[in-house]
DNA sequence: ATGAAAGCGCTAACAG
DNA sequence: CTGTTAGCGCTTTCAT
């Protein structure tokens, strides 16, 4: 069933049943009812992958995130999905598990498929990738990469402002040894958040013990190993502030195992707010990335480039805020 | 860059061009070399949508969940995309919001994308969308409606088992009183669940507290709500099963508020076994339900409509096990 | 306001 | 083994 069948039903053209699907202002308003009543009758459903042939655009965006088993994926693709939908375009979505190889496969599917800009989460991009994707003009857009080009614009976290929060939060609670377990080395939006981080100790006065920095993995896991490499200093730090909530959820298993009370013993902060730091028990302070707001800001800068891919990139810059709950206190002596 | 001009390049015809990339054996090992290279040498991608165009046939499947905040489906699709990803295959996601209206505007989407087949593991369906799909030849799996017809399979999960074995440990410590928080009403889904429990109690020779059965809505605050109810009755029950792990998880953080002890005062089991059930406080004893095996089944299912997308539908069945963690402990009499 | 026809890039039958 | 060609379904000038 395609158009022609919908226009010979009809007795009209086919051209006409396009300009009809496609709400052309050329055609009689009595015309249009009437292919529109075949069309409704006949259940007909126009054949995308022919309009994408034809356009060569797809109204399909790539999406790429390191792990979806982080809960701040799944809603940030609720956030992005629900644009996406509200806009008549679609998504196709991609995990890269943490491996680099992953992305040069998944950016040729995305190829492939003719996807109109491509949303990459993941930190792990090399420049190969981009080149590839800019090579076909495939609109790129990056999450805390810092770097705009010609078709690669970039969102930025303003990780410094959140932090900045914490750390005085924290200090006027009167700690002073403050811990930081960051992201997987070798990522440059780890760096930029030990960074923020080292800057908003000093703006507050305080000073950056090295041993108190610790590396992580985005992931449970890396927050339990660096909390125990931090309860094993002969002088532990009495706050411990994490890369992500998951990192802080991490930090806060093991001391719960260890029976480091929490934040009577040590205060946590968080960062990126998932639902789950509600639940969790304390419930996280943490350090709120808006969801709707970055994914409004991704879809907005893909469809910066809707009219010329290679437009020049925007940097975009989405700030974050302090939100108190539980995993703080106050500084006490450790009995 | 289309294929045209690779052959130009590399003094051969699309043809032979398009058999290199689809590994015809039809060309000379020499030709296909020199003409690899050229595909090589110019970062050729092939546009899909011709192909798809073409052939009618997208190797994409469409995949939609009711609520990507449930970590249960990112786990599924983590494992999901996995499989599509080795066998070539290409994924279009949606989420329903558990709202009945969005699946129709989704299935559309995805008839409109030429998807090969639809896993549907959101159960509120009604039967037009349906037809849609099947009007088009796009086959559709479904989980637990338990019933197939031709371009039509089913993916149960066999609740049953799992609701014995739990029910069965329940009894060995002791517990008589045991309420049930299930899913939202009106979807089949909850039915066949419900009707698992109660089953399981009368082959355990327990008898089923009409009050001891509460509807949730799959998410946490239905567990609250439901616990909040049993914890209301005069005579509350000892143990609480739930029809997914965030329904119990619902109920746990409410005891908890109210200085319920769990497994002390109150027993609880989930079903799902989803990550987070292990990170709790206590660890959730679970049904698991495995999210790699129930992953790999909606693929075979898919892939068996490969030749023939109206080729007679099979109904699957998925098992399930206890997981016994801390949440479950012997029953002691209340204060 | 409507129709005819070319062409998007790929594949497969057919011819050689 | 390789090339020629028709056609997948849609959009869009160009004609009328």
């Amino acid at each position: 069933m395609d158009m022609r069948d919908i226009a010979k039903i009809a007795g009209v053209s086919s051209a006409t049943v396009s300009r009809v699907i496609n709400g052309s202002n050329l055609v009689r308003p009595a015309t249009a009812e009437h292919v529109r009543k075949v069309i409704e009758e006949t259940n007909f459903v126009p054949n995308g992958s022919a309009t994408t042939l034809k356009y060569g655009k797809s109204s399909t965006y790539g999406l790429i995130i390191p792990d979806i088993t982080n809960p701040f994926f799944p809603e940030f693709i609720h956030c992005f999905e629900g644009i996406l939908v509200e806009k008549n375009r679609d998504m196709l979505m991609a995990t890269t598990d943490f491996h680099v190889s992953k992305i040069q496969q998944t950016i040729r599917r995305m190829l492939v498929r003719q996807v109109d800009g491509v949303a990459l989460l993941a930190a792990e991009i090399e420049t190969g990738p981009i080149e590839a994707l800019l090579h076909n003009r495939v609109p790129l857009v990056t999450m805390d990469r810092r770097m705009v080009s010609r078709g690669l614009s970039d969102v930025s976290i303003d990780f410094a402002s959140g932090m900045r929060e914490a750390v005085k939060h924290l200090k006027r609670l009167r700690h002073r040894k403050i811990a930081y377990i960051g992201g997987s080395a070798g990522l440059t939006i780890s760096d930029h958040r030990v960074e923020a981080f080292k800057q908003a100790m000093v703006e507050a006065g305080l000073k950056v013990n090295p041993a108190y920095v610790r590396v992580g993995d985005y992931r449970i896991t890396g927050g339990e190993a660096g909390m125990a490499e931090l309860l094993g200093l002969k002088d532990p730090p009495t706050a411990v502030m994490a890369v992500n909530d998951l990192t802080a959820i991490g930090a806060l298993r093991l001391m719960h195992r260890q029976g480091v009370g929490v934040p009577d013993d040590i205060s946590v902060v968080g960062f990126d707010d998932i639902a789950l730091s509600d639940i969790m028990y304390p419930p996280l302070t943490t350090i709120r990335l808006p969801r709707q707001e970055l994914a409004e800001v991704f879809f907005k800068a893909l469809d910066a480039f809707r009219k010329d891919p290679h437009a020049a990139g925007i940097q975009y810059v989405v700030s974050t805020s302090l939100v108190i709950r539980d995993s703080t206190g106050p500084l006490r002596p450790r009995s």
